[in-house]
DNA sequence: GTCAGTGCAAACTTTTTGCAACTAC
DNA sequence: GTAGTTGCAAAAAGTTTGCACTGAC
């Protein structure tokens, strides 16, 4: 089995426990749901969620079903959810590192990188009467490409007036 | 002249400098807009600055105006833009101490605090070409309130099921 | 058999866009 | 005078909701 179908493997149980505990139902749908869910590396938005169901083989779901289940999944903390730009996107939490997100203002291109020392610092910051579960640190600026763009721009004086 | 008076200035002259060099239309409207950010104290989202603009003696914009302006005013660094919740939330930031934001996933409360620390952690992050602008960090988890409103819950086991 | 869950479509909310009228320059 | 801005209304985009049907328990 691979690394891959372990994990599947195993954020099935913590839903399945999940469910059992709420006392929800274990739909199919819900299962097929997590388990595409586990099979996106990065981020994702409901629409890009819903094309990858519908052109598999998997289950096809309505977009109603997944936003219903995302918050089941944002509960049993295996999906959490971001805000840059207008759409909501989402990614698997489940035994993935900690990283923070890096977000470009001009080509809106979302990195994610990892930094111990600023996770420790985040996570040992004395909180006044508040429970901390999960957080999101979002850099905003300029990417290496924008920025080279740019200076080029200004360089030619093509640039006048921003759009 | 009152505190609150001085800061308008200086955010009018800002904004004036950077419609000058971007060769934007000093228009009355505009600068209203900014005059009532400037006079919220915490965040706001459009739906609120059209109320508060519509309500007063100022001037009234379309919502139209509103979102084309916060555009120009996120550009000129004096307003910043979040996304909890559904809605954009915005704050003025010109001269405002940096903060991060607390957010209750249960009673969706918003609450400000500062910390020295984890701000110099946050701005000497080495960061692969990438030019930081600004950044915002989001701590979620439960306020003290919803907490103990929990904890009262499962004692009493009323608690079986979530929403 | 029952009721939570699903799919569908309609409704709703927030934001964007097209266009005629206006006005800063 | 001209082109950038504005207001309005329509459209778009994302999400929620109501309801009849289905299927997990």
């Amino acid at each position: 089995m691979g690394e891959s179908d372990k994990l599947k493997e195993t954020v099935k149980q913590i839903f399945t426990e999940y469910l059992n505990q709420h006392g929800h139902r274990k739909t199919p749908e819900r299962y097929a749901i997590l388990d595409t869910i586990y099979s996106i590396e990065g981020h994702f938005d409901i629409d890009t969620l819903y094309s990858l169901m519908e052109g598999q083989e998997k289950f096809r779901v309505s977009r109603a079903t997944l936003y219903n289940t995302i918050v089941l999944l944002m509960n049993a903390r295996l999906v959490i959810k971001h805000q840059f730009g207008n759409t909501s996107q989402y990614e698997r939490c489940y035994n993935r590192g900690t990283h923070h997100h890096q977000i470009c203002t001009q080509c809106g291109k979302v990195t994610e990188f990892q930094n111990e020392d600023l996770q420790h610092a985040i996570e040992h910051t004395r909180l006044r009467s508040f429970n901390l579960t999960h957080y999101s640190l979002y850099i905003y600026g300029l990417c290496g490409k924008c920025e080279r763009a740019n200076k080029k721009m200004q360089k030619n004086n093509i640039h006048k007036k921003e759009k």
